[in-house]
DNA sequence: TAGCGTAGAGAACGTCCGTTCTCACGCGCA
DNA sequence: TGCGCGTGAGAACGGACGTTCTCTACGCTA
């Protein structure tokens, strides 16, 4: 009961949080979604901070588990690249889709939470850290993965500013292009 | 007077509001940065929500404007393409460099403030145009434009979040082998 | 010099928010 | 059945913030 109730607060908080900005979100509202009382929720998180850092850290967990998963299906290493930009298209097309909910964070707080910063590198170093690693796997120059990391993450604020998935395709092309353009490694 | 308190004011506000979020600075410390009276600073906006748009406005044209100035240096209309991310580079490498305003902002407010998520439409809009005048300068395909704004958009978020200026370097890579890789439209 | 309008300084107001406290209800156990 | 521990609902508290109001002092004009 104490997990699924940890759980109920960490949905009703990311749902809100990614929704509108963690600071235009309060307790109260979180309290409302997750169907807990105020105690039970100070019971499980000393305050919004601690709240905010885990519904960050389950998030990261998740999308790079969603992400790894649709890359997986594609067999050839240079289609495996390409699949990242492909996932990335699916989830700008889900509905609620608000941009990269970091990037977003760090906007609003990455000066002033030294615990959203953080977050935040650990999600993208992850991140550009597995565009190498497919990188490497292709045989591809390691130059290449900062360059993806900048075309994927370009397509998320893209996407989220104006509201399109548009953007997956036409960084998939670049990156298709860069890849190709890509001398191997060894 | 009039327009030296505004620009006072602007100036003070422009200071709090990129350096540390919108929501995170009052209007009491915009006041003292400014050095005017309260009964000033609403007299000249009628509230923070205005304030906040004249931040966004006036600092479009400025950003733009330097954007350009840079880019009308170099020669060659290659050159100027890749231009852009030269100025991104000492851009990123400024004392005090924190993102993207709009990035930051709409990351903050995109949902929540109407006035804010068109600012920032507008201003990635109108600097999508101008990379894509330059591509149509250099006699490139239409679709290396919106390749090159997620390059210079996914510099932008990760120069800021790393606090690092290498972005630059990595997205101009990027951008001189799409644009050598692009046939000519013409 | 007397009077008036203006502007500055900052107190005050109402609201909101994170967090804590109170109180009463209900369940388990002897 | 009587008792007490834990839990839920929500009131309460302290502080912050956007905005307005009050009061005072200064400068201009007749």
């Amino acid at each position: 009961m104490d997990d699924d109730a940890r759980t109920r607060l960490l949905d009703a908080a990311e749902a809100l949080f990614y929704a509108r900005g963690i600071q235009a979100v309060g307790m109260d509202e979180i309290r409302a979604g997750s169907g807990l009382s105020l105690k039970r929720v100070y019971g499980l998180y000393p305050g919004k901070d601690a709240l905010v850092e885990a519904y960050l850290d389950r998030r990261d967990v998740r999308w790079r588990g969603r992400l790894a998963a649709a890359v997986e299906q594609a067999g050839d290493p240079d289609e495996r690249i390409l699949a990242v930009f492909d996932w990335l298209g699916s989830w700008f097309r889900e509905p609620g889709f608000r941009g990269c909910a970091w990037i977003n964070g760090h906007g609003e707080l990455g000066t002033v939470s030294e615990a959203v910063a953080r977050c935040t590198r650990a999600h993208k170093q992850a991140f550009a850290e597995y565009l190498a690693g497919l990188v490497a796997a292709a045989g591809r120059p390691a130059a290449l993965g900062p360059q993806l990391l900048l075309l994927a993450e370009g397509a998320m604020v893209t996407a989220g500013i104006f509201r399109t998935p548009e953007p997956a395709a036409q960084a998939r092309e670049a990156a298709a292009v860069l890849v190709g353009a890509s001398t191997f490694a060894r």
